[in-house]
DNA sequence: AAGCATTTTTCGCACAGCGGAACTAAACTC
DNA sequence: GAGTTTAGTTCCGCTGTGCGAAAAATGCTT
């Protein structure tokens, strides 16, 4: 039983039998995450389902976390949404987050002088979180996305992180996206492999339509200053006005320049 | 023990010995939660200071956070950082917060009409989080605050929602208030009892200069369609250029006019 | 290199929390 | 408005999980 909820909840690799793993933790945030894009709302029964846990279990979560204030309820219809305590911790990431401060001059610069859309993300399972996003010209920036999540294999944003991963990580990912997304697996296969490649030869990878028809990316791995903490860091656009040849000559080297600004210093090369 | 959490967790109505409250969820919580503003990066050590809880325990929590993508963590200092995860679910909490899309026109409006600081807000716990948040003048929304905190007893957004609150969770919530800050807790008592004066007499409530010193800022309260949520809507802005006059005459109406559009009807006057 | 300080792991025990089943409440049907 | 379905809560015995004291490991200082 518990086995069921880490394959699900542990995309990382973990030892699958930890003394040391709270399990009704787990549960509790597994909960909290069955509320995605389009599930706003749910009852104890919705997200028994989504969780594959039982009702009192559900009920029990729902309760504690109703009380702490990371969900609210309505009375009315019976159901739950995501309260403000969620979003409080979110802003509470996002303020310690020190990349994000030294970025933000500097994809807003690229953002506004190319028109193009910059982004920096990080990963979280088989996911990117968008950290920042800075767009060309809707001058209102709705930031709505700061938060989102995108696919890991098919995006210029995945491909840049899964690339540097350390190999065991980036195999084990893809193993789980094998099982979770076979379909697509061939496709998200060779992105990774190609992206591999490209990063070594000119320094960014791409996505040329490859997670949405219409939309050419570039990207670029940037490491935290510990060292320690791999983002990617994208520039793309719609494909009618952001051509592949636009990408792969002018803004290519200017990401690149930026990642490297960015990053820590990886490697001296010897002597 | 149990006790001890529950006190500094749930500000909330809470019978204080649920058979339905798991304890360990809300540890798990607290440890999130104990990573404020300004308080990016921490230790096992400095969490179980912050929280309270034995070593061990915040061991196989911050393991367990660790594991499921809420935490990361860097082997070069044995310190702990908010991961990706955290931030994706604030998002998810404010993508389906249907009053802050119906409201977002309008707070824009009224932001670069009359150049100033409109927000949302709900409240956790003792505090006030930033739903949405317009800036008259500042084109680049750095939207940096939605998520952020303020004090709930202080300001012109947390009065317009204690104000309206039930009798009962507004007195809960003023007692947890005077145990938590004695000294300022004189202001805050007059300060709420004149908002709900205010909120009477004139439809918003104010805060000129209570929060901080060179700040005015009116609010009024929103109720959710389905009449269970309660949330602040403000106007504010330094007082060198916004002056109380112009709040009292100007926005307070206008704003008063917005909470009306947006909240659910409350009651229809009988007959 | 030894000593100190801090952090992590170990271990046995108590009890927290799990799930099946029964119970209650509410919504829908006709 | 009684019957049927569906959703949520309560009960309860059992299991396994998460707790804290103390040991072990690690890192830092002198």
């Amino acid at each position: 039983m518990t086995r069921r909820l880490r394959e699900a909840a542990a995309q990382d690799l973990s030892g699958s039998q930890d003394r040391q793993f709270v399990t009704s933790l787990a549960r509790g945030l597994e909960v909290l995450r069955a509320f995605g894009p389009g599930e706003a709302t749910l009852g104890n029964q919705d997200i028994a389902e989504r969780t594959g846990l039982s009702k009192p279990t559900i009920s029990r979560l729902t309760h504690t976390l109703l009380d702490l204030g990371y969900l609210t309820y309505s009375a009315r219809n019976g159901r739950y949404q995501l309260g403000p305590g969620v979003l409080a911790l979110g802003y509470a990431m996002i303020a310690g987050l020190e990349v994000r401060q030294r970025a933000r001059p500097m994809i807003e610069d690229l953002a506004a002088s190319a028109n193009v859309t910059i982004a920096i993300g990080e990963r979280d399972r088989l996911n990117v979180v968008y950290l920042d996003c800075c767009r060309g010209t809707q001058t209102v920036a709705l930031s709505l996305n700061v938060g989102s999540r995108i696919p890991l294999g098919t995006t210029a944003l995945g491909r840049a992180i899964l690339a540097k991963l350390p190999d065991g990580e980036r195999e084990y990912l893809l193993r789980a996206m094998r099982e979770r997304m076979p379909e697509d697996f061939q496709k998200i296969e060779r992105g990774v492999d190609r992206a591999i490649r490209e990063l070594d030869t000119q320094g960014f990878c791409t996505s040329f339509g490859d997670w949405r028809e219409d939309v050419n990316a570039i990207g670029v791995p940037v490491f935290s200053l510990d060292g320690e903490r791999l983002f990617g860091l994208i520039c793309g656009g719609p494909s009618f006005n952001l051509s592949t040849d636009t990408l792969m000559e002018d803004l290519g080297p200017r990401l690149v320049k930026i990642a490297q600004d960015l990053s820590a210093p990886r490697e001296m090369a010897a002597t």
